[in-house]
DNA sequence: TTGAAAGCGCTAACAC
DNA sequence: GTGTTAGCGCTTTCAA
């Protein structure tokens, strides 16, 4: 088994519309209609029809989709901007956006960028050189110039998740003020009053909308506990959630928090395995909620906010992939609601 | 704002070679040598190359990729196909693909196909047709003979982790036998005597590996008790894996199990949640280990497996770009050592 | 030092 | 009914 690289070797790379007009004798005008099931509009008899796609199909013909995007001007491709594949709600979001684009004929390119403003430009030209037609973001900070100067160049993208206020373009985002409104108060139903919340020190929209909420929630009910807030890089999260709830169950000033609230997941995580750590019983001296199940204690059942991603995939994927086919429509913002599981 | 769909709306489209070649006044062959960084090869004068250069910045020139792609008959682009990106494993290993292939200057497609061997094909296919320049595959079952056909056109390929021992193509994996052999041997060595092994019930060699290293190390020991096995399915593997973990446990034959060993790390949370559940102390009255880190229960720490996943992926890659740009090369089969991390 | 021209594989208007 | 032709945007040989 000798491999080389020449051309001759890559797959079906001899075989072309060329080749099989030439094998049955007509031109590849003839084949290019036949292989495209549009032999009405072509007028093709049936019988070379026939003969084509015998060939066709004996020698294994495949398309050149290269050559079809370059001739046709679109690649059946879009790509998903995330920061991190590798995050569990990036990972979910990829996996329903790719089953959705499959099931409409496109494939998906994946692009993790690190919440790192340094490599999304170059990553979203490097797709968009190779002709994406369009693009579903998850935006990174500090990129809101950049995604402007995207959506003015009139390229089809629709931001999922994070958003930018100011930005008009298609997207589709969960109620993230609703949510944590919904489940503070569920905290303060329960008797809590002195609760605090952890959140991702950055400046998008969905953070703020979650702080907002959760404040508002408070605001609510008099005899509530002045809003007390500790904000996590991403680097370091687990260290600075590690300190910050040590410092929170220390402090003289915090020392009687009994309820908390995280912003993400993630935090939560962390966050529980130091309160384990303390030796702060969960659900008895302090109440704990956040977004995104966080099931990963045996015996722990915390409630949290359940966000419909799959069906935030979906809605993202339809939303491109009309703006793709149907051209110029009105920006659309879709805004989904989550479930809040109380338990 | 109006946003069309036409060509003309998409990014670039109007600035081509051929058009910042009039704008200087030169041909399109004068701009893709200077653009290439080829002005020595076209022997360009500075002068015109300077204008050439500032020009297309001005304009914002960016390649079509497609066309050159489809000129040079390389994409510079690979692809990842494997089971599920959203798990764990397989989310770090395209992470780390998605790194080292852009450090080289390649864009990654990556593709989730399910335990299923029917997407697997299709996929592959579409895969080609856009004509990426190879592929690592992480194989799923029965698709033997599919990757020896495609193995036959001399597509380049990489398998990464699984394989196929009859298949001749470059491989990276890791050493399972040894792995497992060493880290049941701990087991042993910490006084377990009747110890007990949960699998993934699949045809695939790394699973089989393991098995073989758990039988190996246990054959070993003469007052070891014989192998105690079970086998659990993908599809509903936290349901077969509860089950079969009670029934270990209250079955007469073999209630005495005083070690457990987890092919995976998704089976071990699984097991331990359950053992959780009936009360069952990890660390006294049973033993546990695994594949791959599973801490995920604060303050329980089991003995695993360390895949060095990270080195898996750089290597995979490498080995793919050298087949791609190298050519016909002998095959490669790497065998990694996995870290048995001891606690 | 530069440019003309061929051609990668395909699509689609327009002839015949 | 079927074929001719003109590109899509680029690279690269060869001639000037």
């Amino acid at each position: 088994m000798t491999t080389t690289r020449s051309n001759k070797s890559r797959p079906n790379a001899r075989v072309s519309m060329q080749s099989i007009a030439d094998l049955v004798g007509v031109s590849r005008t003839t084949v290019s209609f036949v292989l495209n099931g549009k032999e009405k509009e072509g007028r093709i008899s049936p019988v070379v029809a026939k003969k084509i796609k015998e060939v066709a199909r004996r020698e294994n013909y495949r398309f050149n989709e290269l050559a079809r995007s370059l001739r046709t001007g679109y690649t059946r491709t879009i790509a998903l901007v995330v920061a991190d594949i590798s995050d569990r709600f990036f990972a979910s979001l990829a996996f329903h956006v790719q089953q959705q684009a499959l099931h409409k004929g496109y494939l998906v390119v994946i692009a993790s960028v690190g919440e790192d403003k340094a490599q999304f430009l170059p990553t979203v030209e490097m797709l968009i050189d190779r002709r994406v037609d369009g693009m579903i973001i998850v935006p990174i900070q500090h990129t809101e110039q950049e995604i402007a100067r995207l959506i003015e160049t009139g390229f089809p993208i629709v931001l999922a998740d994070r958003y930018f206020p100011d930005l008009k373009t298609d997207r589709v985002i969960i109620d993230n003020f609703g949510a944590s409104f919904q489940i503070v108060s569920l905290l303060l139903e329960k008797g809590c009053r002195r609760i605090a919340m952890l959140l991702y020190d950055d400046q998008l929209m969905h953070m703020q909308e979650r702080q907002k909420g959760y404040e508002k929630a408070l605001g609510k009910y008099p005899n509530a506990a002045q809003p007390i807030i500790r904000k996590i890089g991403y680097a370091t999260s687990q260290k600075e959630v590690d300190k910050a709830i040590r410092e929170l169950f220390h402090d003289n000033t915090t020392c009687n928090i009994d309820g908390l609230f995280f912003a993400t997941g993630g935090l939560a995580m962390f966050g529980i395995e130091t309160l384990i750590q303390l030796g702060i019983p969960i659900g008895k001296q302090v109440q704990i909620a956040c977004f995104d199940r966080a099931d990963f204690v045996p015996n722990l059942r915390i409630p949290y906010v359940h966000q419909p991603i799959r069906k935030m995939s979906e809605t993202a994927v339809d939303m491109l992939l009309t703006r793709i086919e149907k051209g110029d429509q009105p920006d659309e913002s879709k805004i989904l609601e989550p479930r809040v599981i109380l338990r």
